[in-house]
DNA sequence: TCTACAACCTCCCCTAACAGGAGAGTCAAG
DNA sequence: CTTGACTCTCCTGTTAGGGGAGGTTGTAGA
């Protein structure tokens, strides 16, 4: 008979631990002197608590190892259980995997110390809308385009204020293409630069004077998108080369973490024309879907 | 202003999770209705819930990244806190490696169908002890060298009894070199077998009849040791098979895992010939002392 | 205007595998 | 007989929230 102080030291395992395992049942002490409650193991128990440790280093909960200590399982099972734990880890492993991509993004960008924008990429689900849509006819130079945009969205307001359209908030500017510079670029496409408009189910086509037709649209939901929100420092100065930079970075992240982007990027308006005429005031997320790597 | 629902939407971060946040302070609504309490967030805010978000990613915990918040952090602090992370993830990679190279090994065991022996293999120190050690000559039949070992040990035994000796309890055979089959080998070395009797420290050199004269010696703790418990298939039909075959399993197993393994194995007799003289009954523990690949 | 029902609130308990500590009883040696 | 080492049973704390109870608030339709 060993105290639990003697087989703590056998096993080294510690007494809060055996304390542990005896509520769980997992290893019951051979004899609990009922006057003191003091705890007795045996030598004969050194195996079981060997045991335990083993699974326990193979990374097994202990409900899992109190299973298979319990009932003597077949060789089967046990082949089951081990398989399962072995999937575990490798997802464990591609996940720390995951992490360290970003860990070491973030240190390569620190590195290059090219006064380094906060790139905070978070991948969510874009949902699917209802909306709009206008192509914004391409521009070769950047302050035209701007100001046409800057039309389009006004004549929207304007019609949104007549009650004409009923609007979600949304406002998105889609830019189809590899493109990452659509106001500058001479050998622009068309049909490059769409804006989204997010409408309620009861909104239809409707037709507005100066921009013409508009068509109620689906727009799919986006399993999986990288985003960043667009900073002041992206913003000010009209600085239209903050989103471009925005969203080549964007990309070089996805790349780098292992997904695949689509070729277009998305900036949501959180707060954009619909809501202030202050472009400082601006918060601007951008989207870009990609595939991931399964 | 945006309701926690709406936030919650916006940034794909659970109600419960905003709660949480707002506990810690990482993250405080914009303003709070005093009447209802119900929490108001703007779309100023996303950015800093996009940060949050994209430092959790890389694994960093909420307090940390509270730091990171709240105390604008120069270049330096931030690369250092992503060094540290970088060394945890690499850290957590090995430990995933580890698991898998076990579960895998039982695997193996497993697969090979060969009436598996359970080998549940426990890394652990050996503590350093005082001893008194007796060379077994060395003996080319089986039979021969275990009746050796008996009749020293049950010399052993009988002065205890005079009270000559004050042990332990802890009796240890110790196999010095590669060999595996000690007793059966024809070109046995001399001096390969010792067997360490552990005595208390005011326990002096002594002489025994037939045995002659044995001397205290230090053994010092060994860091590291790949141990296994012996079941009573390996000891019973007086097998020292079973020993041998636990002895050769236990080095493929540190090898399997990244160990480099000494040059020699002990057996401590939890419950040996000291205590009882019926085989069947010992308990005891095969200790491989090994090197870590650090 | 009444009534659903969705959204929101504040507790409170639960997770896994112990560690740390308080306060009290027990054991062995000097 | 006393000290110091051991051991016992509670209780709390750890991480990052999830689940649910029970109560209030907001909104939309009849």
């Amino acid at each position: 008979m060993l105290k639990i102080g003697e087989f703590s030291r056998l096993s080294q395992v510690t007494i809060k631990t055996l304390h542990h395992y005896d509520e769980l049942g997992l290893i019951k002490p051979a004899h609990i002197d009922p006057v003191t409650n003091y705890r007795f193991y045996t030598v004969e128990q050194l195996p079981r608590i060997h045991r335990i440790m083993a699974l326990k280093e193979m990374g097994l909960s202990l409900e899992q190892i109190g299973i298979m200590l319990e009932k003597e399982l077949s060789t089967d099972e046990m082949r089951g259980m081990l398989h399962l734990k072995q999937a575990e880890i490798h997802q464990e492993m591609r996940e720390a995997q995951r992490q360290l991509s970003m860990v070491e993004f973030r240190l390569r960008m620190i590195e290059a110390e090219i006064n380094f924008p906060e790139l905070d990429v978070v991948i969510k689900k874009l949902e699917a809308m209802r909306y709009l849509s206008f192509f914004v006819a391409p521009h070769t130079r950047l302050e035209k385009g701007l100001a046409y945009r800057s039309m389009v969205v006004s004549t929207l307001q304007n019609a949104i204020a007549e009650g004409v359209i009923q609007h979600t908030g949304v406002l998105i500017d889609v830019f189809h293409g590899e493109m990452i510079l659509p106001f500058t670029s001479p050998d622009i496409k068309e049909r490059q630069h769409e804006i989204l408009l997010g409408v309620k189910d009861t909104q239809e086509a409707v037709k507005l004077k100066g921009i013409g037709q508009l068509t109620v649209k689906e727009e799919p939901a986006v399993e999986t998108a990288a985003t960043v929100m667009l900073e002041k420092s992206d913003l000010k100065d009209i600085n239209i080369a903050g989103y471009a930079e925005k969203a080549t970075l964007l990309r070089r992240w996805a790349i780098a973490h292992g997904y695949k982007p689509h070729d277009l990027v998305r900036y949501l308006s959180h707060r954009g024309l619909l809501q202030t005429s202050n472009p400082e005031e601006f918060i601007i997320e951008a989207q870009l879907p990609v595939d991931t790597g399964d």
